[in-house]
Formats: C-alpha cells, structure tokens, sequence
DNA sequence: CATGAATGAGCTTTCATTCAT
DNA sequence: CATGAATGAAAGCTCATTCAT
C-alpha cells in the first residue's frame, strides 16, 4: 500500500475521532495528510468510502486477534485476561475507542457501517460465549450478554459521561465477580 | 410558549434523532415543523441553539423527577423499581434515548452540551448512591459506579448494537441480582 | 411630532453614521430606540424613508440658516464669518458629518436622495455666490467653486484622511487668504 | 495570477464602484465574472478579502508610481505635473475613485482598510511635502496639507457633489496659483 | 398607537466531487 | 501518481416587510 494512502488513513482516523466524520472536510483531511484532493479521489472513491476502509480495517484485526486468542486456560482466567486486554486498550486508545462509539451513534455514519457493525458484535458474543460455554451451557447466552453490557458500560461511563473515573478500582470489582465465578 | 415553536421542538427532536444534528439541516426542520426559517430564527437564535433547549428541557425535567421519587421503601425495592422505570422509558423513547447517545458521543454536540451532561451524570450518581448508601455505606459509590454501567451497557447494546436483544431476560437478570443483595 | 418617533430618527441618526445604512438593521434601529418593528412601520413607511426624513430634516435646517444668514457684513467678513461656522460645526458634529459623506458616497443612498444633494449643493453655491458677486462678478462663480472645494476637502481630510490633522492651522491660513483678499 | 482570478477581481472592482461593497453580492459578482461561487471561494476566502486584494493591489502601484517620480524639475513645475496628473487620472477613472471614496467613508469598509488608508495618506503627504520643502522649509508641512485639501475637494465635488462641474476652468485656477507660488 | 410572530427571498460561505494537466 | 482549479448544490443565517391582535 502506498505511503501517501496511509497518510490519508491516519489523517482521516484522526480528524474523525477528534471533530466527528461530518464535521470533517475533505479539505481538512487533504491538509492534515498533507496531500492534493486529487490525490484523495484517486485512492478512494469518496469520503464514505474512508470511513468504510478505516473500519473495516479495524474490524479485520479484531477478527485476527480473535483467531489468535483461542487460549486453553481455565474459562475464570480467560474472562479475566479479556477484561484485561479489553481495558488495556481502552487506556491506551481512547480516541480510537471514541471514534467508534461516535460512527456507531451518528444515525448516518451507523446506516453506512451497518454490515460491519452486526458482524463486529456477533464475532465478540460468539468469542465471550465460548468462554462461557466451558462454565455452563444452559446460561451462557444470558451470561455473555451481561458481560458484554458490563465491559460496554464500564467504557462509555468513563470514556464520555464522567470526568474522573475510578476505572481500575471498577475493572477490579468485575474481575472480582468473574474469578468467584 | 407560542404554539410554532413547540412545533418547531418537536421537529427539531425528530429529526435530531432520527438523522443526528450535523444531518439535519435547518430547512428540513422548517418543512417538518411546515414554518419559515425566519420564524425558527425568530425564536432560536441558532441551530445549536435548538439543541439546547431541548436538552435542558429534558434534564429540567429529570431534576424534577428525581427531586419526586424519594421514596421511603426498602433500597432493594427502590433499585428494582429504577430499573424497572428506566427499562420501561428505554422501550417507549427509543428514538429520544438514541438522540441522547449520539449527541453525547458526536464531539461537536458534546462540546456544546458538556455542562449539561456533567450535570446529569452526577445529578443520576448521586440518586443512585442515595440508595447505596443504605446498603453499604462504605462501598456505595463503587456500586453505583458499576449499577450505572450495567444499565447504560445494557442500553447501550439494545438501542445500537444488537439487532435482537433479548432485552426482558436481561433486565430480569438484573434485577435477581439486586433483589438478592 | 411623537415622541416615540423622534426616538426612532435619534437611534436611526446614531446607527446609520456608526455603521452605514447598509449595515444597520431595522432590528438594531428598533432595539436601539426602544420600541417595536410596527411600530417604525407605522411612522416610515420603509428604512429608506427613515433616511430621507432625516436627510430632509437637515436641508431644511440649512435653508432656514441660510435665509437668517443675510448679513450686511463687508464681504470679505461674511466669508471669514462663514469658515468659522462651518468649521465650528465641523468639529461638533463629527458623526453628522461623517454620515452625510458616507450617504453621498455610497451609490444607493447617493441615488435615494439624487435631489437632495443637488438641491443642498445648490443652495450652498448660491449663497457662496452672493458674498463673491460683491467681490468680483466676473469670476464669482469660479471663486465660489474654489471656496467650496477648498472647505470639503478639508473636511474631508480632517474627517476620514488624516489621524492627526492641524486643523486650526489650516483654518487659520484659509481666513488668511480671504481677509487678503 | 490564473485568469479567473482576475476576472473575478476585475467584476468585483467594477460592481464595487457601481453598486457599493456592501450592495454588491457574491453571486453579483459571479453572474458578472462568469464563474461558480466555489471558485470564488477558491480564490479568496471571504468578500472582504476580495476588497482588501483590491485595494492592496492600487495602493501597491501608487508607492511604485512614487518611487519612479522623482523628478529633477524646478518645484512649481513638479506641482503642475502633479496636478495635471492626478485631474487627468480622475477623468480618466471616474469610477475607480468613486470606489476609493465610498470605500473611506463607509464606516464598515473603512475599518477593514484602516491601516492601508493611512498608509496611503501618508505616502502622498510626504510625496507632496517633498516638493514644498523646496519651496518654503518652514512652511512645508501647511502648503501639503492646502494643497492636498483642494485636490481632494475638487475631487470630490466633481464627482459626486455638482451634476455639471468645470473642472478645466478650475484645474486651470490651480495652476495659476501654484505656477505664480 | 403599539406589539412581535411570521414570511420568504437572498446573503455569505462550505463542501464533496470532477477533471484537465 | 499527483495537483489544484472549477463546479453547483446546499448549508446556516439575516433582513425588510406584513399583519393579526
């Protein structure tokens, strides 16, 4: 891939996690990347369709990771080292984690993305519900759910609605939960 | 209040939801809401402008609802009955708790509207800590933390990320958990 | 005359010379005068008219200085008695000044009151030439033309040209000319 | 420069004097220069800036057109050439100072061209002042500033006060009076 | 006399996109 | 690959004016 496309990508990702994809310009993207919009066009078709490539990107390393992870420890430790893996990131990538909660929101960018979005989520139930297989059939659904909404909880109480969250003492409390499991 | 603006509102709220702020151009409120612009402009002095005051309806709203609801049960009973309340709002107001979301989320709005959801977020910490408080003094704030998550997660999920949600069997999950404290 | 119209002309006068007619609005004429858009729509029947009425005003108080003016002076003193009004109006009613160029300047004002300006230039040359005809009927009309040239540039000068200008000085070097006459 | 450009700026002069800056629309101007509104847009980035690129461009011919003046002749001679000068160009470019005047005494215009106003009537007092220094060192400062009111006052009164001016017979007087200094 | 809600045309400006070079 | 001039639709907003009360 061209060096000049990646800087298109970079520039884009950031200027969307910062101002929101509407309120970034393709001018403002041409600036940040420090390239022509001719140049822009001629790699991708339009606007959208960086936003398709920066997702999809994105959904192409989950799926990857996912690959990776099948781990064979005991099911309560696998659960905790999601969780840990999951807030590391979260602390490390703030930003990016931003950007996907706004695309995912923004009734526009949510409709363009649609496809990407339910296959992201059924890849993660089915990962958690795996896990959750191994400690009971019967209610592994329901548990996975649950712990789904508790990691999306967690990330957009600290991520959005609260400015001094206690995130470690919380990511305790739940791997508390998990490992009494 | 003049009739044409609460039209105006309900246009504005509509919309808002339904395409997010950036989406929703003044002209296509004006036709929702069947008057001119300069009327709109009559009585907001910008389109940010309509977004607050809607917003700050809403937590006006809420601040009086909650200064209402301090009720003398069991706090067991009180956290089942909030969950209850806002599982039910959830169903009825998709469209609004959406609206919610995306403006929190969309760096424009939720710069435009910062305060305000400051506000609301520790005006709810604190109504939910009310009830921790007398089930464990010393760990309520951690609980509410988490009782805040869950709910927000569960939300979270069942507005934008699932498209079957077994939402029932989860708020039932939810509220074992907290009925056997 | 009402008084609530007066007040109208007062923050019409004031606006146009601060800002121009172009960029004064009827809001700001209104908010400034303190009453309601009917209610300047119920004395003018337009913003042009309100400029008109107040340009009219001032002709006619210049006609009826003129008429008073008839002096029995020497000549040469009535010209001397002349620059100093002009000058001493000059340096109190900066803003008024200032307004009737910026009227007679700017094409479509300038077009508004087309006769106006004519009849006021006409009146003033005349009178001019009464007081040079006793000099010289020869060259009177000549004469007249340098006076007035020579009295709007300065004006023009002090008023929009030069930051810092001597005036007195220069006042002084023109009565020099005209008492040697 | 590219063509467009100059076309736009040629039609902005054009409407400017004709209409005013302030009555003259960006879409005036595009009808008049046969261009989109992007490309205006494209060029410069607001209507002000049009204006100040205007004005910026004559201010800069006018210290070009000073630095090569300076002749050796005899001073009275200098004064004439000056005035036969500037009332040819003011023949010549009837509407190009009618555009400088409206532009000084609208009070919005004139604030964007503050600084270059100034700079101007500087340039041209020391010019002039140059020439009297020759003349009378001690009263140098004082014959500039005469000289430059009458020149502006013949101006002025030719353009836009009488309907039928006679310039010649007064440019003549002029001369008559500098020649015989 | 007096108010201010209401209109609709028009304003400046932005923007995704195209295309000749 | 790469540029940036050029387009035209649409955005947010202003404003003189009207009219029911």
């Amino acid at each position: 891939m061209s060096n000049k496309k990646n800087k298109v990508i970079e520039a884009a990702t950031k200027l969307f996690a910062e101002k929101g994809f509407e309120n970034t310009s393709m001018a403002n993207i041409c600036l940040e990347a420090n390239v022509s919009k001719g140049l822009v066009y001629h790699h991708f078709k339009s606007k959208e369709s960086i936003l398709i490539e920066i997702f999809t990107n994105v959904t192409d390393k989950m799926i990857e990771m996912n690959a990776k992870s099948k781990s064979s420890q005991e099911p309560k430790l696998q659960l905790v080292q999601l969780i840990e893996t999951i807030f590391y990131q979260l602390e490390c990538d703030k930003t990016f984690f931003q950007l996907n909660l706004n695309i995912m929101f923004q009734p526009t960018t949510r409709q363009i993305l649609k496809e990407q979005i339910e296959k992201r989520a059924s890849i993660l139930l089915n990962s958690v519900k795996n896990i959750f297989d191994q400690i009971s059939l019967e209610k592994s659904t329901l548990l996975s759910y649950v712990f789904i909404a508790e990691i999306d909880g967690i990330s957009l109480n600290y991520l959005t609605v609260f400015d001094e969250y206690p995130l470690d003492m919380i990511k305790q409390e739940l791997i508390n939960k998990y490992i009494h499991f």
